[in-house]
DNA sequence: CTGAAAGCGCTTACAG
DNA sequence: CTGAAAGCGCTTACAG
């Protein structure tokens, strides 16, 4: 069975029914006859070169935007040997975070024209940098934007800076040149959590961490026992349990802790996905929230306000975070003197969302 | 400030510290040179055309792998007038169904190399058309794939196959030849929960639809009454409330039916939120799953195993939608023969799930 | 079965 | 400030 496929198809054609004799776009050679000068000139027009004369740049885009013209990205990638195409990969098992993540990398790329070309990854797998490899190579990707837990993988930004290909990290923490950095600054939104926890007059608190492997789960742990400490607090070690993001995690390490002979009066799940793990096993051992028992999340997640009673969490700015990681790349391009006055960037804090699953200890 | 855009950024150059001398890629030129053959031959190599010896092609073949050749995609689009690259529009607001479908269709899309480009839109803006019509030609691209709701946009079907931009669309619902749909079957699985409630015993039997201009409501809503009929039932008309498909909607629409006189002992809404949504509404009245009341949902979202008591529900297999319809549209450009030897399609068909939310009426 | 020429729609490098 | 020539890496159309 033949195949159209980039490297095969001789049989490729398009069905018959649907290859309609559109009209002919309008080429920079239209332009170029239309406006009386020469391509070349057209393209100094579409690239913003300062070495047109007025007169002439009004003229040429006056047909420009007669003709509803706009140039080929195939054609300009071929020449620029870079494309307008940015690379999103992700390997967050969360969908509303990629979701997110890649809504907001739209809102931005949208604004100037650029695409977006999304692509899954496996950083277990042994092909994992190959493929990346060719993905930037062969689509001259303009820049590539990476959130966690991908953007934490260092020998994928070393292969990237080998390949000279642009790139932004979003991450819990600062790990890069702060150019190419969006920090989510998570540890600020556990610090927050846990004074809140403390302040409600919590002590026996305990917590279901991240996997070792995710920046952020030391993050937010490290803001918990440094917000716990301003209360003249700490962790009792044997309420520190590590989860795996998971909802089934979360059921799991929340059923151990809860039948500890003196239980914790509250749980702080490292996300939300646990903290519903914490629901559903206090739910089995007939516990109510937050009258027997508290529960913080992170995240902010649609399933928070859906629990009953909504959930007490950390709001994260995804989406912005997102816009803010396409327009740091995008902007990758400029004048070094336009850089210089870009001013001071946003700067990401999360929120704690107080809600009913928190309440002082009975 | 000046920016670098796919209309402008005179200054676009790369970071420096970004721009490695990277080794050329190999090109076509290259290999010709290396095989001893012309351009032409590697030309025909590379899209599996049968006119080329079997011998030259082995040769050209061994040069191809010892050099890591692989084709450019943007001069092979500025060429053949089309690139492989595969766009998926979407404007659904539930960000697991998104990724659900954008993962099914890279699966199928990166066995064979294409590339997919995502981009949300909104059917209601006036500029919707247009913008879809730039990014169709600009791309040059292959096709497009569309879930509800724009899959059921007659204007945008309109415009694409004006355009000549082959597409596959996903619906409940058959809406167009068959070639270029991928249907789910949505009342299949409507009746299936139909007569679940009914076999229950439950006769007061309530229905939050969804929002008229979906099919999918239609579909559902359709499912539920030849279910109920089957077992000689039918749907009281004061038991059937329009919802949008949302957890509010889903709250308010459950909250009303629950304050009737004689109140509803099941409650089926056409969707997963909505579920959720009754949930609440009974939690606020003092009711408890299945015991005063059962639910049914639609889609099993993850939402559906976080819910206490499990939701039951009916399963959609989105990803393997998505799949399904990236291999349809990739195998547009095949030959005719073996269009016809493809054989019999995947037939989509939802299932019931049946959790604990739902047992016989008190 | 194979190839030389021309072209896809842009940009770079070089002149003026 | 502007342009003619050459080139980016492929394919089509035409020969042989």
């Amino acid at each position: 069975m033949k195949s159209s496929t980039p490297t095969g198809g001789s049989g490729t054609r398009i069905r018959t029914g649907a290859t309609a004799d559109r009209a002919r776009r309008p080429t920079i050679n239209d332009v170029a006859r239309l406006s009386q000068v020469s391509k070349k000139t057209v393209s100094r027009v579409i690239n913003q070169s300062p070495f047109v004369s007025l007169e002439t740049r009004e003229r040429v885009e006056a047909v420009i935007a007669d003709l509803g013209y706009s140039p080929d990205p195939q054609a300009r990638g071929l020449a620029f040997r870079r494309s307008f195409v940015i690379g999103y990969i992700y390997n967050n098992p969360n969908p509303q975070y990629i979701v997110n993540a890649q809504q907001g990398i739209l809102d931005a790329a949208r604004l100037r024209g650029f695409e977006l070309m999304v692509r899954p990854c496996d950083p277990s797998s042994p092909s994992f940098l190959q493929e990346v490899r060719g993905f930037v190579e062969r689509q001259k990707l303009f820049g590539m934007i990476m959130f966690p837990r991908v953007s934490e993988d260092e020998k994928l930004v070393a292969l990237l800076r080998d390949l000279g290909c642009p790139y932004v990290r979003v991450a819990s923490v600062s790990l890069d040149d702060p150019d190419c950095m969006i920090v989510s600054h998570d540890s600020e939104g556990a610090y927050a959590a846990a004074r809140h926890v403390a302040a409600l007059g919590h002590r026996r608190i305990a917590l279901i961490t991240g996997p070792k492997s995710f920046r952020s789960a030391h993050e937010r742990r490290r803001g918990y026992e440094e917000g716990l400490a301003a209360e003249g607090l700490s962790l009792a070690p044997e309420y520190v349990v590590e989860g795996e993001y998971t909802f089934e995690s979360g059921v799991a390490r929340a059923g151990e802790l809860l039948r500890m002979s003196e239980r914790p009066t509250v749980i702080c799940a490292l996300n939300d996905e646990m903290a519903a793990g914490v629901y559903r096993a206090a739910h089995e051992q007939g516990l109510t929230i937050p009258k027997d028992l508290s529960v913080v999340g992170f995240d902010d997640a649609p399933i928070a306000t859906r629990l009953w009673p909504p959930l007490t969490t950390v709001l994260l700015p995804i989406r912005e975070m997102g816009r803010l990681a396409a327009e740091a790349l995008m902007a990758d391009g400029e004048d070094a003197v336009t850089d210089v006055q870009s001013g001071p960037k946003t700067r990401i804090s999360p929120t704690l969302i107080v809600r009913e699953s928190t309440a002082s200890p009975a």
